[in-house]
DNA sequence: ATGCAGGTTCGCG
DNA sequence: CGCGAACCTGCA
């Protein structure tokens, strides 16, 4: 076991916020987390976080998973006068942006297309279950369990195109397909894409069958950590349409775009929603 | 039963 | 180019 103090961050907003699938609540205020080959289970105190690992696993992997080097408050403070990104800030200013797995959000991102969470976060743990390797984790109480990780791009490249609709991945079946032969192929490549600027890498990216702007904006955002990039849904569209007439707000276009875009999904889907806007 | 969902592609004008 | 329709599947 290992805590730490944190600033800014809320593990009930990071696991709603929907850019995680494998992150879920398991009770008592414990979450339990599959990423980078580990299983974790996280709860949060106040501004303190409790890991079920120990200090190395937190230095080598959960720290940077969390972005706890990152300073949200900072961020926060830049932004210029807009009320109703501060409205959001008020109720999301614990959502942090994960630096998750390259492969795992380019493949999860693209069967999130016309798909509701709870339906994409099946689908992926079919994958989970049927191809990917099995490992030990252990939770607070020390109890061993086992579960799966996220298959490699190898052992999903062995998946035929029925295997994959056989998934429930409807017509992205052969999404999924290409996409694995291209993360392959591209492998060597794909290391360096963290060094590659956003408009760069997200043209890239959109080069893959299934992939337009909006998964490549998660991409850029949710992988490969470009501020910048801030994924327009249906729901970013009705804000910009009701609350903003239509126009573009400046916060949408700025250094920290995908942040704030964070805050206003989080608030607009929990907030707004249930009112009826 | 019909319609639609956190998107992309394709084909049309 | 800008727009609408179709695309699987599951769930209201």
């Amino acid at each position: 076991m290992y805590s730490v103090k944190v600033t800014n961050m809320d593990l009930k907003q990071i696991a709603e916020s929907g850019q995680c699938f494998r992150m879920n609540y398991i009770g008592k205020g414990i979450y339990s987390i599959i990423a980078f080959g580990k299983y974790l289970e996280v709860s949060q105190y106040q501004d303190t976080l409790l890991l079920s690992c120990d200090k190395h696993e937190f230095e080598i992997i959960w720290k940077q998973y969390f972005d706890l080097d990152t300073d949200y408050t900072a961020i926060i403070k830049s932004i210029k006068a807009d009320d109703y990104l501060n409205q959001a800030i008020q109720y999301s200013s614990g959502i942090r942006i994960l630096k998750q797995d390259l492969w795992e959000i380019l493949i999860t991102f693209i069967i999130s297309q016309r798909k509701s969470i709870p339906s994409i976060k099946k689908c992926v743990e079919t994958l989970c279950s049927r191809y990917g390797d099995i490992i030990q984790g252990y939770t607070f109480d020390g109890a061993m369990i086992q579960t799966h990780l996220f298959p490699t791009p190898e052992q999903l490249s062995k998946v035929t195109i029925n295997e994959l609709r056989e998934c429930g991945l409807g017509y992205r079946d052969v999404y999924i397909y290409e996409a694995t032969k291209w993360f392959c192929k591209n492998k060597e490549r794909c290391k360096y894409f963290n060094k590659l600027n956003y408009n760069h890498v997200k043209s890239i990216l959109m080069g893959i069958n299934g992939v337009g702007i909006k998964v490549a904006n998660c991409i850029c955002l949710f992988a490969l950590h470009h501020l910048e990039a801030c994924p327009i849904d249906t729901h970013m569209q009705q804000i910009i349409d009701k609350i903003y007439k239509g126009v573009m707000p400046e916060w949408m276009v700025d250094n920290n775009a995908g942040v704030y875009q964070q805050y206003v999904f989080y608030y607009k889907r929990n907030i707004i929603e249930k009112k009826g806007l």
